[in-house]
DNA sequence: CTAGGGTTAG
């Protein structure tokens, strides 16, 4: 009689901490465990999963670790989802050689890795940018002939488009389709996102009628991925109207499509209206997390109010909000944007010691808060010692540097950004090539614009 | 009990 009564009690303090834990409530979520072992609730494989998971996410992945020891100590041993736990917990921070490693202690063990396992996995793969490995995963999951989640999908979907394979997570789709599996609304809304990324708004809002048509409503995040899709072609007022349709049906609940807008706003100059957006998100006790307050500071930002700036920092720390690599750059835009160059130098500095994966958008930013402020030859220094650049390096340099008549230093870069494959804007091209006619070097111009042409031709 | 939406540069 006492021992089911124990376990009853059990299933409820383990729903108890789930939604503690869910909440980002950790401390409680242990008081709770604590006045339950003292009272007699011992807690189970279940109350550690879930704290597992909580620690993981909330904490790191050490922490996770720690409750391991914890359950092992406390004599229960760790099941598939345990470790399933802790391999979700190294993927959210890119560990791979963890998820091996996990991998092989479950084995040792004999706790058999299960569809999750293996999703986890190729999530991983994915979010290192190693498609073709996780699509090995995949392969290796049919082999095995271990059943498929439709999250299995969800995930190679997301993984393909992410990676900027648009077009095989379309056929990947279809053929799934074919063969009898009904998408989910997320594999919609994960589609229409990867659609939409890379570009193809049109194929997008095929499947969104796609999606209707098959009887599924769409969600908050339907809504916002449509919105963002509608802010990226240029179609404000649409974008603004799904806006409304989502505060009339509810879906603004939390601080996602405020952000969506007030950036669109920030972005097309529009100080004032972006500030009412976010004022309201943040007089009106929304939960803000480490995005929301990146969007608000980089409103500050861009009004040149770094002060204000740095405080909404602060208050995002003291609510133990750890600052992101987006965060860095915001501050480095904004500090370029008053002139203050030595303080932006010190967050990159900062960011490559913290090991922030990549720092190109921030340099980028250095490089053309430089060039506006006429700092052209600390510019070029800077651009000479990056070992990555990317297109929009090189056109910052291109634009300032023919802005500033230096047409032989431009055609330069123009011609090594051809050379590494990378796209430039048409007008910075012409820029460089009538600038070059135009202070007496034709025959360069005339170099210029054939190996322009010759790029295109191999390009297509 | 884990995938999916929001934040950065020309």
């Amino acid at each position: 009689m006492w021992s089911i009564k124990g376990r009853l009690s059990t299933r409820l303090m383990n729903i108890c901490v789930a939604s503690l834990c869910k909440a980002k409530q950790l401390e409680k979520a242990e008081v709770v465990i604590v006045d339950g072992i003292r009272i007699g609730v011992q807690p189970d494989v279940v109350t550690y999963n879930t704290l597992i998971t909580a620690y993981c996410r909330f904490v790191g992945i050490d922490a996770g670790y720690s409750i391991l020891y914890r359950m092992k100590e406390a004599g229960i041993y760790p099941d598939t989802i345990t470790y399933n736990s802790l391999i979700a917990g190294a993927t959210r921070y890119c560990m791979l050689s963890r998820c091996f490693d996990l991998l092989e202690e479950m084995l040792e063990m004999s706790i058999l890795p299960d569809i999750w396992s293996y999703n986890t996995l190729m999530h991983c793969f994915f979010k290192l940018r190693k498609p073709d490995e996780a699509y090995r995963v995949f392969q290796d999951i049919l082999l095995k002939d271990i059943s498929v989640h439709p999250a299995t999908f969800n995930i190679l979907i997301n993984g393909l488009c992410m990676n900027g394979y648009t077009e095989n997570a379309l056929m990947l789709f279809r053929s799934i389709k074919r063969h009898g599996f009904i998408p989910q609304l997320a594999t919609y809304n994960i589609l229409i996102h990867g659609l939409c990324k890379s570009g193809r708004g049109k194929t997008a809002r095929e499947f969104l009628n796609e999606l209707v048509e098959s009887g599924h409503i769409p969600n908050a995040i339907t809504y916002t991925t449509v919105m963002k899709c509608c802010f990226r072609c240029r179609q404000f007022e649409e974008g603004l109207k799904i806006f409304a349709e989502m505060r009339r049906k509810g879906y603004t609940y939390d601080a996602f499509a405020y952000c969506t807008v007030a950036s669109m706003l920030l972005k097309t100059g529009k100080m004032n209206e972006a500030n009412e957006y976010l004022g309201y998100i943040i007089t009106n006790g929304f939960d803000l997390d480490i995005v929301s307050f990146n969007t608000i500071v980089n409103l500050y930002c861009k009004e040149g109010q770094l002060d204000i700036a740095y405080k909404m920092l602060h208050e995002a720390e003291k609510k133990g909000l750890e600052s992101d690599k987006y965060t860095h750059t915001i501050f480095i835009d904004g500090l370029c944007r008053t002139g203050n160059f030595k303080e932006a130098q010190q967050h990159l500095d900062y960011m490559s010691m913290m090991g922030f994966d990549s720092n190109l958008v921030a340099l980028n930013s250095f490089i053309n808060g430089l060039c506006k402020a006429g700092h052209l030859d600390h510019a070029l220094r800077m651009f000479e010692s990056m070992d990555a650049k990317d297109s929009i390096t090189y056109s910052t340099m291109v634009h300032s540097l023919c802005n500033a008549r230096r047409f032989r230093a431009a055609s330069k870069l123009l011609l090594s950004c051809i050379r590494g494959g990378m796209r430039i804007l048409k007008s910075d091209k012409r820029g460089v090539i009538d600038g070059l006619r135009g202070s007496g070097y034709s025959q360069e111009a005339r170099k210029v614009q054939s190996k322009i042409r010759l790029a295109k031709i191999l390009h297509d």
